[in-house]
DNA sequence: GAGGCTAGTGTCAGCCGCTGACAATTGACA
DNA sequence: TGTCAATTGTCAGCGGCTGACACTAGCCTC
């Protein structure tokens, strides 16, 4: 890699982690490009030549974490029944996400970031419709390893949207809480997919409580 | 009602209708503020004062459509199973709108401007963030009827967010699809939720395609 | 190593969504 | 009818974002 390449990946990082620390720190809507821009020495314009923008910085982990998710259900023994794979494929891609990244955005970082996105509207709308790209493309996955038809069949589709509603909710319960580790998100999942059959079978007032 | 707030109500409805029609027929990115405004020859501060953005006049019917879902499952009678309550709360909501709004916004216009929802990103990221707040009160409404704690049994927001995962996998479907009629709504969704069991049941490849 | 080439950058002008402030207008009500 | 308050228009301005153009800095050839 020569200079030039060498010198560009530099500044595009370094806007990427002066923007993800600003909004940790200030605020997404309180942080304006100028600002990111400001604090690596740069024009606004350039700004916008590496990131399509302000937007894309904040998500800029959560696209790698999806492509993750995706290759790690595309891996998955073909036998494994579908929301067993698609737990096993989630919990995975979490693993390799903390290797892939923390070079360039300590994970603590991201943790924060995390936060600031569910907490903040336009984020969390961005957040929910890139969640709804990726089930679909997990519905299709599914779909195949079950050798059915997505557009024929909807049983892949609610699987899936059984699936990601469960990691929303249990998303949105870990940002809001104290336990801001990756652990703790680990565990809120396992938890929560459990209780999956329970809360199908019906009867909830008879064995209140689990 | 005076005749200032007559006129009030007027133009609202015309900037509101005006926006819907230019959604429609030009687009929402490709339309313009200014432009809903010259269509009511009123100045863009005015439609401001009315509006609190340009997104709002898009979602005017879904809006409503949502307290009337939230009305409609305060009203099912306790002893039905929660996915029941659900089911029917939301069937007999339709009705409902379709009977309040069509004064205001001709359920066919209604129906193209659904369409532009679907297909316009910020609109659809939108759309998702309001769908996961109405899942929110649904949650609670469910937990009441049961007489759980929302924050400490899962299940209220599992199956919540099951049944509003179907919802939106036919809502896209639907509004991909040709006919864009209320009853073909229905239909789909009916369809769509009896698989539910089906999708759960695991084995999939056993008793192929149903 | 000088000079040409081109990728990357800064500057500037401008659109669009949105807001605050102030002045002008228009209905309400005594 | 005249006063008061609500509605509206105008204007200025911010922030996100884009196109156009000129300039700078690394690359490559001779």
């Amino acid at each position: 890699m020569n200079l030039r390449e060498r010198k560009k990946r530099r500044t595009r990082d370094a806007l990427l982690r002066a923007a993800l620390e600003l909004f940790a720190t200030r605020g997404y809507e309180e942080t304006t490009v100028d600002d990111i821009a400001a604090a690596v020495d740069v024009s606004q314009r350039t700004f916008f030549r590496y990131f399509a923008g302000k937007e894309e910085t904040a998500f800029f982990v959560p696209r790698l974490a999806e492509t993750l998710v995706v290759e790690a259900l595309r891996a998955r023994p073909p036998h494994e029944a579908p929301l067993e794979a698609l737990r096993r494929s989630v919990l995975e891609s979490w693993d390799a996400i903390n290797e892939a990244v923390v070079e360039l955005v300590p994970i603590e970082l991201h943790m924060r970031v995390y936060r600031v996105i569910e907490s903040t509207p336009a984020l969390l709308a961005a957040h929910l419709r890139r969640s709804a790209e990726l089930e679909e493309q997990l519905a299709c996955i599914i779909a195949e390893r079950e050798g059915l038809d997505v557009d024929r069949d909807p049983r892949p589709r609610i699987i899936v949207a059984l699936f990601g509603g469960v990691i929303r909710v249990t998303e949105r319960l870990w940002s809001a809480g104290d336990d801001v580790t990756l652990d703790g998100m680990r565990e809120l999942t396992t938890t929560y997919l459990d209780q999956v059959g329970p809360a199908l079978a019906g009867n909830w007032r008879a064995e209140q409580s689990p």
